[in-house]
DNA sequence: ACATGTGAAATCGTTCACAGCC
DNA sequence: GGCTGTGAACGATTTCACATGT
């Protein structure tokens, strides 16, 4: 009943908040929280709708207590356990990343095909041969798989993880998955934001009018 | 004139053609890129009508005309100039990975703060002191900047290099940066997209109808 | 028959504006 | 007085539906 968007953005507030909370700052205003996330202040307000949680007039919101409600609201999002498959140079760089985000997340193995990699712990996570995810899983629970294969053998590891049960990936392969409907993805296209900033840098977005009459 | 939706999925389209171009299929309908897109047709067809290119009902379009005019649209995104800031292990991934994707990515240098890691080549790039960003901008064009520092870096390191001359960047701290309007600035979370994932793999999504009632 | 191009409708997301409260 | 909570207006995006072309 909440939109993609508004759960972003509550991620998004509630790290905020966390630094907030570190500095012990117990109140905040709506248009704090806007200035802080680029967002607005009635955007703010409408997404804590969802949370059932309402402030005060007086002094805004409560830290603590808006805090608690979201992440009620957001389910517990403390030790996500995570499955890389793929560890070339940017899957490494994510395990590595992941280990010093503990305990937040927790990147339980790592699969790949190259037997130079396999059965060795790559920043500290151990990697597994790729053939073998389906009893892994079976297993070790986890929440969700992160792709870091090149392009072309995504969609057969993205089907492979979801027959072992993973229902939610991020992919960071450049292409679309074709996987079922209930099975959520998010992309994390590099080359895409880069090919995107690199249009908006230039005065491409403005007034595109020189149409060339066919 | 044309929404930033349109235009991601306007580079999407140009991946998928260039594909089938390699792979000599001449024509293609809507519906077909709609499949490989993860779009529908009719949203194909309104996003090409922003192009001044049309096809035709009984081929669909022609492949190479398509591309061409996706990338007469889209401005020339070869050999698009990157500076990158921060080469810890995120950044370093990222260089590694665009040294392999050239000729379309060209990155010319990289920042950091680390004596040890500057004036020393890292995956091919030349590393140059965070301090000289300004000097070295002033004789080399540059597109956009990647940056790969941590958070509490973010804001500073982006306003030095807006100051020097940058208006397009893609931001992989998970920060908002605050920036003069025009500058683009594109979000690589990828903390986030994982929270986002985790939170869409549970049942949180469907049905949040237990509210405890206060 | 089947695909395109495009107004018109529907849907989704954001912002406005104001009553109510502290 | 300045803030919250929210119905209502607005704007953006997607989908529908169908006239048109081959």
């Amino acid at each position: 009943v909440v939109s993609d968007k508004t759960v972003e953005r509550l991620f998004i507030y509630r790290s905020l908040l966390e630094k907030m909370q570190t500095q012990s700052q117990s109140n905040i205003y709506s248009h704090q929280i806007a200035d802080l996330s680029g967002s607005t202040a009635s955007q703010v307000r409408r997404d804590f709708m969802a949370l059932g949680y309402t402030g005060n007039p007086r002094h805004g919101y409560h830290v603590d207590e808006l805090l608690n409600s979201i992440s009620r609201f957001m389910g517990q999002s403390n030790g996500i356990k995570i499955v890389l498959i793929g560890v070339g140079n940017l899957g490494r760089a994510i395990l590595s990343y992941f280990s010093t985000l503990a305990p937040h997340f927790n990147t339980i193995a790592s699969f790949d095909a190259d037997p130079s990699k396999i059965h060795r712990l790559i920043a500290g996570v151990p990697c597994y041969p790729l053939t073998e995810i389906k009893e892994f899983l079976a297993g070790n629970k986890a929440d969700i798989a992160a792709i870091t294969v090149p392009a072309s053998e995504a969609q057969v590891v993205a089907e492979t993880a979801c027959d072992a049960g993973i229902r939610s990936f991020v992919n960071f392969a450049p292409v679309r998955l074709r996987l079922p409907m209930q099975v959520h993805v998010e992309y994390m296209d590099i080359r895409l934001s880069f090919q995107k900033a690199a249009f908006f840098s230039g005065s491409n977005h403005l007034d595109k009018k020189q149409e060339t009459p066919l």
